[in-house]
RNA sequence: GGUCCGUUCGUCUAGCUGGCCCAGGACGCUAGGUUUUCAUCCUAGAAAUCAGGGGUUCGAAUCCCCUACGGACUACCA
């Protein structure tokens, strides 16, 4: 049976999110979007603790950034709402009591203290403490405790969660895309909290709930979820709900790029690339974490990094727009094994993306740092110059670096030129060009250009020599594009201007 | 500790139905070339005894087993 293809990105909003978990958002969005699917916006939000304010506007705000969109969620609405659990709380207890009707779970009255000093008896004994089918008939719950007892403490309002009653033995078989088939017997598992003292659900019966209500199709989600994956299984099959449980497929984490791990929230800044799409300041400590955005990163070159860390197409093909990586996407080619985020290459797709951009749109993205640093230029001009040096860069934040010498003078010169390029005559020799280009008038790049090359032929110069030590009183240093192009750029006046002041400035 | 998942060049990976693989591509790196400089670009090169060990087979990176290592999970967090 075909059934419609709706697949679900449920982050909490405890802060911002990071990249491992954009991209479980991509690969949501691309296998939705292949098959014609839905993509939904869910908001997890049953942790009141660790609720942060401004999260949930982040989640969206980022995603709306690379492109990632939603067809169902919190932010547009949708057939199957409210899409953030808070919202949902009412739902859950329901079916809470139909696991406890059935038998599927129970009531426990135990005190977080007392679990807590339970376990730390266990570790005294160098033995893990899990509440489970081992334990549970020696705890304080509905298993153990008489109707009468039950009903008294939940008459007296007695803080109490519901537990999930695992099956003593069962083998769960867990079908999973990516993995294949895991097998798990009930017996090592342990009896999860469902329902939560404060009145929310865990998030094993908000999810499980919410993915039957909302007709998931599919679960792709991190790989951290895999040993869980059991439980919710039999949640499923508790609930009835087996025939229409859907599909998974479990991603392989996201590593930090030294050492092995996790890939956390604090990798990013300590090591020098941003692990959040755009940039996050935490409400309570102020904190600012760097963002793919301000770093100076095109949301289509993230888009590109991410698709290919953990997954490829099978060719040699590394450029893929969204269009396209809807199209090449495939559950299949998902590897297994973990990835690690590789900066360089990062640099390198970003490359070819600004180098897919002309000079008109560079100019847009750079006039206003121009602007901020009180430099006048008209927006055609800036475009001749950033197509003049975009195959120089990697981000739009490195235009400045590589045009500075089109707005200003040279502050400095380069001492490693300088010392491999100035010799004794070079003052003089600079000093004939300059009344060289002071001659040609009107003033006309290719004539000056070629009165430059006579002057250094008929002295029988070197052109390396003359060349570099002109650009370097132009320019500062020994970078840039064409001089005669700086020059026609900065003008006559100027250009000469830089010669003397050059003369002056730099000794030997 | 227990459970589960993983392991091919520095990194991302191709390889999945065994022979075309003494392992291919990309980034990075090195060298040479182009260029008046830098960058780009072009060419070449180094780089994985396919974690290790056992099998199965005429033949294994590819199938099976064991070991090692790494990771995730192990909360009234998701």
């Amino acid at each position: 049976m075909e059934r419609k293809v709706r697949v679900r990105f449920a982050p909490s909003p405890t802060g911002p999110l990071h990249i491992g978990g954009v991209r479980t958002a991509l690969y949501n969005y691309l296998f939705a979007k292949q098959l014609g699917g839905t993509m939904i916006l869910r908001i997890e939000d049953t942790d009141q603790g660790r609720f942060v304010p401004g999260a949930e506007e982040y989640i969206i705000d980022s995603l709306t950034w690379l492109g990632i969109k939603f067809d169902e969620g919190v932010h547009v609405g949708g057939p199957y709402g409210p899409y953030r659990q808070s919202d949902r709380k009412p739902l859950y207890r329901q079916y809470a009591d139909q696991l406890i009707a059935n038998g599927w779970a129970y009531y426990a009255f135990d005190t977080p203290e007392s679990l807590d000093e339970i376990r730390k008896s266990f570790e005294a004994e160098k033995k893990a403490f899990q509440y489970d089918v081992t334990t549970r008939l020696s705890l304080r719950n509905s298993l153990t405790l008489s109707q009468e007892e039950v009903n008294q403490l939940l008459a007296e309002n007695h803080p109490y969660v519901i537990r999930f009653k695992m099956p003593e033995d069962e083998d769960i078989i867990v079908n999973d895309h990516i993995r294949g088939r895991v097998v798990v017997h009930s017996k090592l598992l342990d009896d999860k909290v469902l329902f939560k003292s404060d009145g929310m659900p865990t998030y094993h019966l908000a999810n499980i709930v919410d993915d039957h209500l909302m007709e998931i199709s599919h679960v792709i989600r991190g790989e951290e979820w895999l040993p869980s994956a059991p439980l919710h299984v039999m949640l499923y099959k508790a609930f009835g709900w087996e025939a229409t449980m859907p599909e998974f497929a479990h991603l392989p984490l996201l590593l930090k790029p030294d050492g092995n791990g996790k890939l956390s929230k604090r990798d990013g800044d300590r090591l020098g690339f941003p692990v959040f799409p755009t940039q996050w300041q935490d409400p309570k400590t102020g904190e600012i974490s760097s963002g793919y955005r301000e770093s100076g990163y095109f949301p289509e070159a993230v888009i590109n990094i991410l698709a290919f860390l953990g997954w490829n197409p099978g060719t040699t093909q590394e450029m893929f727009t969204m269009e396209e990586l809807i199209k090449a996407f495939s559950i299949e080619r998902i590897s297994k094994s973990g990835a690690k985020f590789d900066l360089e290459k990062a640099k390198w797709f970003n490359q070819q993306y600004l180098r897919q951009h002309n000079g008109e749109e560079l100019a847009k993205l750079f006039m206003p740092v121009l602007i901020e640093k009180g430099i006048n230029i008209t927006s055609d001009k800036l475009a001749v110059i950033c197509d003049l040096v975009k195959e120089r860069i990697s981000f739009v934040k490195e235009l400045w670096e590589q045009t500075y010498f089109f707005f200003n003078a040279p502050e400095s010169y380069d001492e490693q030129v300088v010392k491999k390029r100035w010799k004794e005559d070079t003052a003089a020799h600079l000093d004939s060009i300059s009344a060289i280009l002071e001659a040609v008038e009107p003033f006309e790049t290719t004539i000056a250009h070629d009165k430059v090359i006579a002057y250094i032929q008929e002295n029988t110069l070197n052109m390396g020599q003359i060349m570099n030590c002109l650009r370097l009183v132009i320019v500062g240093a020994g970078i840039g594009p064409d001089l005669f192009t700086i020059i026609s750029l900065i003008g006559k006046e100027e250009a000469i201007k830089r010669i003397k002041k050059g003369i002056n400035e730099i000794k030997i």
